[in-house]
DNA sequence: CCCGGAACCTGAAGGC
DNA sequence: TGCCTTCAGGTTCCGG
């Protein structure tokens, strides 16, 4: 569930960590580390400065002293808490990052899908990422050459982290329903005053979930524990039987690659 | 290469 | 009260 304004707002409130060096890693679940091995990890880690935190789509990455990344990934139901030592323990902590200063990190995860990596370069992990929402060379145009001749629905290349990177399946429908786009319109057949829209409403919804610090739809929270706001603003997106905002229609509810996929009928005609 | 469906995971919620 | 089914969704894998 984590998505570009989850992983930012995660970013953004973990930056006191920067300069904090790691003392040890406790590993509760050994498949969580997708790579190296969770004992070369471990020591890979021990005694590492973070000299940067950032993030890139839905990775977070700490750039280490000595050259090295440790990239996370919370997939559907991870979030990273930052807790004094010796904070009771929390079962779904599935990995502790124990920090010199005494302070802990806990990865928490209840569905055990997140995905952690320490590499010496981030392209390995990183390399099959589309474009940047926010980035200055991303442009309606960009996002037009990477749906042309595409013929599957644009909501699943809006999930398709090669085509755009940080969208998930919340946002995607906001940004749908912000465009007046149907989940299901073929993507190659989108004109280019669509796609235009649909390049604004896709900056628009990001950004306003990042003011909000997120979406607390499950099991998301911030740092400090907090929950975010985003998901009260949310117009469509997991709303089924309740009214479009826009026209008084009650949205409804597809399946589109396996997701439950929520827009307006009357908004988004097909 | 492109597309779509299944699998990985587990807790919450709803039906009977 | 309890069992069963459905839903949730980011990513990877596999067959067509």
């Amino acid at each position: 569930m984590p998505e570009l304004p989850e992983v930012e707002t995660i970013k953004r409130e973990l930056q006191p960590l920067v300069g904090r060096r790691f003392r040890d890693v406790y590993l509760a679940y050994g498949k969580a580390v997708a790579y190296p091995s969770p004992e070369a990890f471990r020591q890979g880690l021990k005694g590492k400065t973070i000299e940067e935190i950032s993030r890139r789509g839905k990775y977070l990455l700490f750039r280490l002293a000595g050259g090295h990344h440790l990239i996370l990934h919370l997939r559907m139901t991870g979030s990273l808490l930052l807790k004094s030592s010796g904070s009771p323990p929390d079962p779904y902590s599935r990995s502790i990052f124990y920090l010199d200063d005494g302070s802990e990190l806990h990865f928490r995860d209840p569905r055990r899908m997140g995905r952690m990596w320490l590499v010496e370069k981030a392209e390995k992990v990183l390399g099959k990422l589309g474009p940047e929402p926010f980035d200055p060379d991303f442009t309606p145009q960009k996002l037009g050459e990477r749906l042309e001749g595409r013929s599957a629905p644009i909501k699943a290349l809006l999930l398709d982290q090669a085509v755009l990177a940080g969208v998930g399946n919340l946002y995607a429908d906001e940004a749908l329903f912000e465009a007046q786009i149907h989940p299901l319109r073929k993507a190659a057949e989108l004109t280019s005053e669509e796609i235009k829209r649909l390049y604004q409403a896709i900056r628009k919804v990001l950004k306003r979930g990042i003011q909000h610090r997120g979406a607390s739809v499950n099991t998301y929270f911030r740092p400090g524990g907090e929950r975010g706001k985003a998901h009260l603003a949310f117009k469509v997106a997991r709303r089924a039987g309740e009214l479009c905002p826009r026209c008084g229609t009650i949205i409804e509810r597809i399946v589109v690659r396996g997701r439950g996929s929520y827009f307006c009928p009357r908004c988004q005609p097909l």
